[in-house]
DNA sequence: TTTATTTAAGACTTTATACTCTTAAATCTA
DNA sequence: TAGATTTAAGAGTATAAAGTCTTAAATAAA
């Protein structure tokens, strides 16, 4: 469904925007990390897409790190998919056709097509901030 | 979502109860291969599976092939599905954590356990028999 | 200005998936 | 029985994803 890297990318903006409803800091991605129980490489490779692509702004040296580049209303799980997974989930066929047409669909199409619409809106909907309320609200929130 | 072994199984299970629908006989993985430009090499591979799992009987030498080994109303996408990829689409976290429970969820579960709720409904009612109606059904269906 | 801290970038290694090929076994037909 | 056909099984290769490490650049603080 996603790849890892971008599992942990959601995990790792989840983290960032639970800690930046207190403080505006920059949080290092050590911190990061060590938190969600990640490798930091891999973690900090993941980042950089984020941060090109404009969702995380990084700062260097001593009390850096990073932090949102966006109100946390306006990052939704589907600009972080999209930014570490690319679109596929959400235009690709079911059954792996390369070119998909109403005119000649494939025979679960009246099925697949109503369902990757659901799961578009699903992600798309779902923002940081709507997260960060969800636990917020909560007592036991695994991150 | 899928892997693309997993998808080639589909359309060829597809395939064969299309054609099983008119002739009871076996149907050569080649042919199957050729019909939905597909490595025979690579089909051969991932039918073994449906073989061993008991969706698909097999017949050696001339005039051999496969065939479906159970009425294609008892086959269903996620037989298919758990025979190639497993079952992790249906029973993962969205996030990515190995131990999952409802009294200590992550923050997107509420969003998440649903959707992948549907998806196992969706997969598990679909039924070769109804795709292959549905096949008769319209006109222009690419296979 | 020197040293420590932190991200950026790219090379590198490992692992999983995708894909190919060869040989063996079963079966039909001549 | 000999030869052709077809699946089974396992080895082998290629490509992509996952994960690690090193060096450079930016910055802060001593
Ligand atoms: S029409 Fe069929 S092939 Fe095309 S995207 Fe929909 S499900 Fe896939
Ligand atoms: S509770 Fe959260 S972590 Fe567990 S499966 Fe559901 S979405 Fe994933």
């Amino acid at each position: 469904m996603l790849t890892t890297a971008c599992k942990d990318a959601i995990r790792a903006m989840i983290y960032i925007a639970k800690k930046q409803k207190n403080i505006d800091n920059f949080i290092s991605i050590k911190e990061i990390a060590n938190n969600l129980d990640l490798s930091f490489y891999f973690l900090s490779k993941i980042l950089q897409k984020l941060v090109k692509d404009g969702f995380l702004e990084s700062y260097r040296g001593p009390n850096g790190g990073v932090k949102l580049a966006k109100p946390m209303g306006d990052i939704s799980l589907y600009d972080i998919i999209l930014s570490i997974d690319g679109d596929d989930v959400f235009t690709q066929c079911i059954l792996g056709f390369k070119e998909c047409s109403d005119i000649k669909p494939c025979a679960v199409h009246e099925k697949w097509a109503p369902e990757r619409e659901r799961l578009y809106n699903l992600f798309k909907d779902t923002t940081l901030e709507e997260i960060e309320e969800e636990i917020e609200k909560k007592i036991n929130i695994k991150l």
